[in-house]
DNA sequence: CGTACGATCTGCT
DNA sequence: GCAGATCGTACGA
């Protein structure tokens, strides 16, 4: 059920990224456990892709952890005000992350709906990498937390996508990146698929 | 030390 | 559809 070290090892970060649609995202604080099925990802591959935070080997105190073995939680503040969960991958020193933009939530919706506030779930999904990381809890100072252990986790579903189901596209947000922002690195579960998993 | 701005979200028009 | 919120981080002086 849970995904182990190796899942996260890989050095094709997108690949990862697409084959992350549809896995189960749990956190586990204070006392409570939430879990959403990741509905949508982007890739943002180490020093070689201008739209990532390693671009050119940067590497300062927040970006640190990019360059850790992958299986560790990258977890930042974007706008002074919202904490984006990312997933280190790659071996040591390869700087690779993928951002999770939505979720469809699974486990845990009472308290999910306590953290969210006012800007409760609309058509069963929640979206954008600020939400997700409210409605789950995360926040920044969750940098580093080992995705093996009994904070924050991913699980399998058992669920098979059809690769048609899974839609890539580009990145959003990341018009500074120039010619990197037309990589095809987004992905996100069709729309099809997306309204079968609301009934379940 | 000063400053510009972002892997965004919300509420108002 | 658009502006405002809001502040840590990065980078240059």
């Amino acid at each position: 059920m849970k995904l182990d070290h190796s899942y996260y090892l890989g050095n094709n970060v997108v690949k990862i990224a697409r084959n992350l649609i549809g896995k189960i995202l749990f956190t586990h604080f204070e006392d409570v456990t939430c879990a959403g099925i990741i509905t949508e990802t982007e890739a943002y591959a180490g020093i070689r892709d201008k739209a990532s935070h390693a671009y050119g080997g940067r590497r300062t105190a927040r970006t640190s952890i990019m360059y850790h073995q992958g299986g560790v939680a990258y977890v930042y503040l974007c706008y002074g005000m919202h904490a984006l969960f990312n997933i280190v991958t790659g071996p040591s020193e390869v700087p690779d992350a993928i951002l999770i933009r939505a979720i469809k939530p699974f486990y845990g919706e009472d308290k999910i709906n306590v953290r969210l506030e006012k800007s409760q779930v609309k058509h069963g999904i929640i979206e954008g990498p600020g939400r997700v990381s409210k409605a789950l809890g995360i926040k920044v100072i969750h940098t580093g937390v080992d995705l093996t252990g009994n904070m924050i986790w991913l699980g399998n579903t058992g669920i098979n996508i059809d690769p048609q189901d899974i839609i890539c596209s580009t990145r959003i947000g990341i018009a500074y990146a120039e010619e990197d922002a037309q990589l095809p690195y987004r992905f996100n579960l069709s729309k099809r698929l997306a309204e079968v998993l609301k009934e379940s």
